[in-house]
DNA sequence: TACCAGGGCCTTT
DNA sequence: AAAGGCCATGGT
């Protein structure tokens, strides 16, 4: 019942949860993801194979296009909704004192559970590259290899196109290296050529990422080509749920050699990705504000 | 060691 | 309107 698609008579499903501190809004734009859209006051997007539209007001969170069911077997891990994060950020503001402004102005960022493989090709995309550009290539990859996602029967073509699911491994080792390129992704094309064929056939284990002694996982992935240490802790971070790594960027490595938290301890923290995203959240946010002045 | 590749967005001029 | 900075990795 709660699968069938979505035909234009029906009334869609939706379901409502209480979210707490969590923001909708400052987790999906925080850079960590690239399907989002917002339209009309909802963040519109396909993860985990599934399309959903989802609002807030105050602490309650809307998501149409779920169930009940989705939203416990989905979605909640998907928005990490179930983690104590004001522990996380009581814990963070204990090991570096400086950090308590960009907590408290960040506090409703969740790091998302999104899916390994996913993740690892978005950021081997990501690097040295640019958001709205990141976004494009993605689409282009899930509109030419990807399949139709769960609930998006309803959309116009175009946007149905737009919201098909990313390639799987397999999907995405059926394109050519010159075909990547021409949907943008320049350089990085041969990465994706070879690691979707190297996932397709089996040798990257995607589970053991998760469970395996962290630096394994760093030396798996930093094993393949196009996966440097940056990659390595996004795909990581925010596909595998490891949130003790900690990706610097050029934002990041200047706040660490600043005031604002140079010397600090916070990388040897178990929720090190927290803070570096209350870090990063907070930076932008000042040049943002500088820039205006 | 230093530099460049692919490309487009963003800020500054 | 034009110019220059930015971005992460691998290869020379």
């Amino acid at each position: 019942m709660t699968e069938k698609p979505f035909s234009s008579g029906n009334v869609r499903q939706s379901v409502t949860v209480e979210a707490g501190n969590f923001s909708a809004a400052a987790t999906l734009k925080s850079g960590q993801c690239f399907r989002w859209v917002e339209r009309n006051g909802k963040f519109c997007g396909t993860a985990m194979g599934r399309y959903v539209e989802v609002s807030q007001e105050g602490t309650a969170l809307t998501l149409d296009g779920s169930d009940q069911s989705a939203l416990d077997a989905v979605w909640r891990g998907y928005f990490d909704l179930e983690r104590d994060y004001d522990s996380i950020r009581e814990s963070v503001t204990r090991l570096e004192p400086r950090l308590r402004d960009a907590a408290a102005y960040a506090a409703g960022i969740h790091i998302l559970r999104q899916e390994p493989w996913e993740a690892l090709c978005s950021f081997i995309i990501s690097q040295n590259n640019n958001i709205p550009r990141i976004r494009g290539i993605i689409e282009n990859l899930c509109r030419h290899y990807g399949q139709p996602s769960l609930g998006s029967e309803h959309l116009s073509a175009d946007e149905a196109a737009a919201a098909r699911c990313f390639p799987t491994a397999e999907e995405l080792s059926r394109a050519s290296e010159e075909e990547l390129r021409a949907f943008g992704c320049g350089y990085r094309a041969p990465y994706l050529v070879e690691l979707s064929h190297r996932a397709a056939a089996g040798e990257i284990d995607f589970d053991r990422l998760q469970s395996a002694p962290i630096d394994e996982a760093r030396k798996t992935l930093r094993s393949l080509r196009g996966v440097g240490p940056k990659v390595a802790e996004c795909a990581l971070l925010y596909g595998c749920g490891r949130l003790e790594c900690f990706p610097v960027d050029v934002w990041i490595r200047r706040a660490l050699e600043s005031d604002l938290a140079g010397g600090s301890a916070l990388l040897e923290s178990p929720y090190a990705g927290v803070a570096q995203q209350y870090l990063f959240e907070y930076i932008r946010r000042k040049q943002t504000a500088d820039s205006q002045k």
